[in-house]
DNA sequence: TTGAAAGCGCTAACAA
DNA sequence: TTGTTAGCGCTTTCAA
């Protein structure tokens, strides 16, 4: 038994199937194969059945770097988080996954982890694939990777924040006005001495400050405030509460830069005893799905992340296929969920 | 003024800078630009300085796409995850995204939805980008999906379980063991009366049956079971132990498949007065970080997930570069995570 | 409706 | 050390 003819395949070829294979199967010209798996209307029942039954017997799988290359266009988009680990970003990617997966688009993950170096590294990467869209978390400051990425032309969606001068289009809300409602809300239901718990970022440092700015016309000047650096977890938020009640034993509501922060807050105020929300009320920040049903249920402020996630994978898939956005700006909003613990 | 000739480009480019247009401005040919991009100490010190120099006048970015193309090497990852929301995978996908990101590879994600359909789909859309590696939780059953894995002879790592029979790597722990060892460890705690609160999937399952298996051996033959469905929430393990309380008040011990569930359990026994442990034992499973720090701490299966990640990456890295990779199954453990509620 | 030719931007192979 | 040539596998363009 001799080996099959190579088929006066170069040396170079992966071996892989291609679509040179199935057109030769199926009798027609590559050209006329490509067109039946990507435009079938645009050939014969009779080719189209011919080229179908080719790609099952052989199992063909279209490469998309070579198609991508070819056209110009990857099918790839690149999204950007902080950090995937019990992220409340993880939602608005799912979405935003699901709804680029089902028009026929790949989702590229990066981490930034917080860094500017590394985000700077990242987009290089990421430029380097030629995505046809770029999901960003937050919103880019100026700098080197602003310019690149503004120079690559590539369709880019900055969230959760907003600003009169995205890169290009912009999906998010306010941080300010989150201080600001959430520092009334409390201050409506009677609270006096108000304290923040707090991760080291600039979003949060936004609400802070719109939080502290409300307070002080409302008369209340001393808002205690713990920064827990980059450690966004249980632990910290215990401690954060520790540090305030020391500095001030009197407060009586806290806000929190994350639910996972203020479940920590809580953690820590029944295990002083101090009654939530009579001797001590909480705020989170996210509203991630379990806090409704903790027990006092969580007051958090809500974001609709899917929401954020579905609307940037339409303007990205939009961009993609040609068409305009607008407008390119979007605030989403947010809204103050009213349980148990404020 | 005109414009500057089109330097003969044709109408087909996409107008970005190419290695071309770099080689041009350094004087050299495009292959010698290529190496000293890829392989700088292939070139001289002279021509490495001129090709430095032009990238960085130009603000030139490799296609990786054609380069992944011509070289048949695209330096993307797969990995596919059943869900991205709070899920105990993603520490896992962190660490394996970073150790991929600083060799020089790029993540793709995927979204397999504990859906078979979904993941079959998933995995054709994957083998058509050419990925040097595919990660995927949990094992591949039999079927189209693993078929077409192993036809296309791409590097897989299946991970979060064992089984004798692989697809190609394995990177995991042994989920029967857990759930004998948990019934162990409560039994001879001196628990009677147990139950299990449990999401349903493949992995769940087996942990129920052990651990069931273990106390019947021991003379505890009704374990309630709760199975939330696919609802892995706070509310559906209050839930849970509602039902298993109204079937079974005695019950002084629940297993739980996932600390959110733990989460439930133990704020619907919380809100009916029971003492943790005293009156009800409760087991979580997959450590997640803050439920070391709840009160009562949280007694939980520990998975070292990041390790996980980093030898996959690891194990996927080897092979993409042509290395071999022994063994090819790799048992991680688990431990038991003794504190206050079990 | 079908096909031939010519790339997309890069790198492997071979040669100098 | 550098360059020439010929692809990688697909799609655009143009022609029939």
């Amino acid at each position: 038994m001799t080996e099959p003819a190579p088929s006066k395949r170069s040396r170079r070829s992966s071996g892989a199937i291609t679509l040179r294979d199935v057109a030769m199967l199926a009798g027609v010209a590559p050209i006329t194969a490509s067109r039946a798996l990507n435009t079938p209307d645009q050939v014969s029942p009779e080719v189209l059945n011919k080229v179908l039954d080719a790609v099952q017997r052989t199992g063909y799988v279209p490469n998309r770097m070579a198609g991508g290359l070819a056209s110009a266009r990857s099918r790839l988009i690149a999204a950007v988080v902080p950090s995937t680990v019990a992220s409340v970003f993880m939602e608005t990617i799912e979405t935003l996954n699901d709804t680029l997966f089902d028009a026929g688009y790949q989702l590229m993950l990066g981490q930034s982890g917080y860094s500017a170096v590394r985000e700077e590294a990242l987009l290089e990467a990421i430029i380097g694939r030629r995505p046809d869209g770029i999901f960003l978390t937050g919103i880019l400051p100026p700098g080197k990777g602003r310019t690149r990425l503004l120079a690559s032309g590539i369709p880019v969606v900055e969230t959760w924040d907003l600003t009169p001068t995205p890169i290009d289009m912009l999906i998010g809300f306010s941080h300010s006005e989150i201080g600001r409602e959430v520092a009334r809300y409390l201050l409506n239901k009677g609270h006096q001495k108000l304290a923040l718990v707090r991760a080291e970022d600039e979003r949060a440092d936004r609400r802070a400050s719109a939080f502290k700015e409300t307070a002080a016309q409302h008369g209340c000047r001393t808002v205690i405030e713990a920064n827990v650096g980059a450690s966004r977890t249980l632990k910290s938020g215990r401690e954060a509460l520790s540090r305030i009640l020391a500095q001030a034993p009197d407060t009586d509501a806290v806000f929190c830069s994350s639910d996972l922060l203020a479940l920590g807050v809580m953690t820590e105020a029944k295990a002083r005893g101090l009654a939530i929300p009579e001797q001590l009320a909480v705020v989170g920040f996210g509203d991630v799905p379990f806090v409704a049903d903790m027990s006092p249920a969580l007051t958090s402020v809500r974001i609709n992340s899917a929401d954020i996630g579905q609307q940037a994978a339409q303007f990205l898939i939009a961009r993609a296929e040609g068409r305009e956005v607008t407008p390119r700006i979007v605030d989403v909003g947010f809204s103050i969920v009213a349980r148990d613990s404020a």
